[in-house]
DNA sequence: TAATAAATGGGGGTAATTACCCATTTTATC
DNA sequence: GATAAAATGGGTAATTACCCCCATTTATTA
């Protein structure tokens, strides 16, 4: 870490929405809201692509990431940031909600998880204990994890049934796809959906968009 | 208007994210950001109810609204609050790009629409007209209605089929819960499908959801 | 090595969707 | 009142989805 005792840690931001940069800077840098001395916000980023730059060239402390931005989001964002700053805590500020993002956020030891819902308190407490080697993870998500259903695990052979599905295709065309026998495909979709405990593709939609199993603009490329 | 000349306007900002809220009455409430001696902002709000409330209590010069909140959000609040005070001009600040909920609210006769994505310069810039009785859309959102194939105008049995074809019923389910034959409710989904010009359940419910003609919470109750 | 799960493929059957054809009645609109 | 659109209902057929049953091969794991 740069930056140890009482000198002034620095980060940087990555949010698609301008209004929210700007509040999250304000925050950062208030002397005593967060640190004694405020956080100094390097820079900040609009996408994933952005984000990735600006943490290789600032190595900066801390990253707040909201997850939900275009070109390169998440899962994939997270593990180049790991490779180029290892020392950078990451913290995700995010509005979703379906357990199974959530849950592969934890997975993927980000440093810290809270919501853009409810308030910031949790966030600007708990953000000193994070620059400093803890860990957090907003109670709003650990109720809601620990009452979630687990998120089935499906084979890999599910979850290209289970795309293809989404966007459209029908039986015959996704095991012309994927080079079996109708009936093979006929098989992963009804696990699938037995997984899933649904009885009909519309259920099927849905439940996958509310457990982020898909995201918003895969359908009908 | 109960502000008039040189004397400060009164707001109150509606977005059930805490970061946006501050952001926004910080940005307000600057003096020579948008007005000479800032905006007060008399109130927040963190859903649709309390938004009607807060607006009832303060009868403010603006109402700054994002429509995707919890507990009514939308077109039922814009319309309550016209009735109960008719001078305040209702800004809305989103980050949706369905143009079919768009085009609604220039319908509903939004003084201002701005875009939570790219910059804020826009919003700021055009306040002070709007508040003086102007009305403005962002630039952004004219290209987008602009280029975007024209929704289709459904029926109202058209509407009604499709909300509930989204919601997992069947043809028979629908039928019965309109009080008609299976026949025509067949009939029904069939014109939908082709006004909206898709072939299966799937790709109705995607092009659904991308026009905002329906929300990502009607599936499944 | 034995057990388990994944992936493969098939038979048979019911229910539902999708796609055409046709018509009448009601309602709004000019 | 004439015209158009909406809403109603029917027939028929092909396709697809959905739900059981069954088996074999392969890979992983205990």
């Amino acid at each position: 870490m740069k930056n140890g005792g009482n000198t002034q840690f620095c980060a940087v931001i990555a949010d698609d929405h301008e209004i929210v940069r700007a509040g999250l800077q304000s925050a950062l840098e208030r002397p005593g809201l967060v640190e004694e001395h405020g956080i100094a916000v390097v820079g900040q980023a609009v996408n994933g692509l952005e984000t990735i730059e600006k943490v290789k060239l600032h190595r900066p402390d801390l990253l707040l990431l909201d997850i939900s931005m275009p070109l390169a989001s998440g899962a994939e964002v997270l593990l180049d940031i790991r490779r180029w700053s290892r020392d950078t805590k990451i913290v995700v500020f995010t509005a979703i909600t379906a357990p199974g993002l959530l849950g592969g956020l934890i997975e993927s030891q980000v440093d810290g998880l809270f919501s853009k819902s409810g308030g910031n308190d949790e966030l600007y407490s708990k953000l000193p204990l994070i620059l400093r080697g803890g860990r957090h993870v907003a109670k709003v998500f650990v109720d809601l994890l620990r009452d979630a259903t687990p998120a089935p695990d499906l084979t890999q052979r599910e979850r290209q049934t289970l795309t293809m599905i989404v966007s459209g295709k029908t039986n015959a065309e996704i095991a012309a796809l994927m080079g079996v026998s109708p009936k093979t495909a006929e098989k992963h979709r009804a696990s699938l959906m037995r997984k899933l405990g649904v009885r009909s593709v519309v259920e099927l939609m849905s439940r996958a968009l509310q457990d982020g199993l898909i995201e918003q603009h895969n359908h009908l490329k």
